[in-house]
DNA sequence: AATTTATTTAATAGAGCTATTAAGAATGGA
DNA sequence: TCCATTCTTAATAGCTCTATTAAATAAATT
């Protein structure tokens, strides 16, 4: 029901867009339905952004850059490793606090359709690459002196990966079936923040 | 291709509504398909199962109560709660191997339309409930005595539903970004199964 | 064999979806 | 003011999908 800022309706299209692929995914999201929840005519959507298929990867790709820069900016600040290590969790999670359907999002399109996210994937790929670049060679550091056990960069960045986005996944089935509403899942939030650094950083010691 | 035993073809077309739900998700998976593949007329498929709705149903409350009987066929054995608590890591992650889009399916349903699986509640719902009520006695009872640290229950399953689940969920992300091939993936998850153990274990240590 | 019942197909109604096109309204510059 | 460009709508072609129905075929029963 929100209304555009300047009545631009490519901006406030691409808005709404934005909103319910992220709450019910590509394929159950229509043209059709963002016109009218845009407040226009379906074809306008297809004027401006000519297919949903364009639409989609504009909003994907938006959101898949939105995921990996959470590990990139950590990565300019000068600080032990542990300690960046802690901040790229903490980042990573309070990104997600922040855009708690992304996880699903990337889920959902890169399980039923890799395909549609290749040219997504040439658009960030250099930016994840170099990052993990320089994450690796810190890690192969580390590991080297001896400050942390041996572990692969892969298996870190699941473990970053699963536990942070495990808790916002885990949302919708934790409501359907144990029943647990939005204060008690915020109550778990606020514990898995520190609770997920601190296993994180106790599984990489020695 | 695989044809079915009997050509029993109400079987077929449940086989195959499975591997596509798998595969690709209600929404993406049309009856039609359905049909094709199993090699009978679209009409078919309604005449078995009445709506896409209902057959949907049939797999889904099939699959999801494997994924929590996993946790269910431990509670049995009796163990010491650490080596419980390894069986269940274990065997969640050995039934997840045998089904790898398992988590896909639950995730992208109890996102997208939460309603649906209210049914399929109905049905599992005492199973986890007993279940649950069950480790957490034997939780609080290991709190109390000291055994292991203040964990709550929902923490230690979400730990061990993330860790072993993302392993899974963020396959098709890894291949499609870092190109991760099905070999690197194996070595990936033998590694996987024995560090979620460990990892878990030592986020419940005092 | 005759008849009832179960399975399977073909055809189609009815709906929704994407994408295009042509026409109308608004806007801004000359 | 007039013209050109941009924005917006209405209409619709062409799909595909779900679900139903009637007719055909196969199986089972008497």
């Amino acid at each position: 029901m929100e209304e555009n800022k300047n009545t631009n309706l490519e901006q406030a299209i691409l808005e709404v867009a934005e909103r319910l692929f992220l709450e019910k995914g590509f394929a159950m999201t229509s043209t059709t339905e963002i016109a009218k929840e845009a407040g226009c005519n379906q074809g306008l959507v297809h004027y401006y952004y000519r297919t949903k298929e364009k639409l989609f990867e504009e909003v994907f790709s938006k959101k898949a850059e939105l995921f990996f820069s959470a590990f990139m900016n950590v990565e300019n600040e000068e600080l032990p490793f542990r300690e960046k290590l802690r901040r790229v969790i903490e980042v990573h999670f309070d990104m997600l606090m922040k855009n708690p359907r992304l996880p699903f999002l990337l889920i959902n399109e890169f399980t039923t359709n890799p395909g549609r996210v290749l040219s997504v994937k040439e658009k960030i790929k250099n930016l994840p690459e170099s990052v993990l670049a320089k994450m690796e060679k810190e890690l192969k550091e580390e590991i080297r002196c001896g400050r942390i056990r041996e572990i692969e960069l892969v298996d870190l960045m699941l473990m970053i990966i699963s536990l942070n986005g495990g808790l916002f996944i885990a949302k919708p089935i934790m409501g359907a079936i144990m029943g647990m509403g939005e204060e008690e899942w915020e109550r778990l939030a606020k514990r898995r923040r520190d609770e997920n650094v601190r296993i994180i950083l106790q599984a990489v010691e020695g």
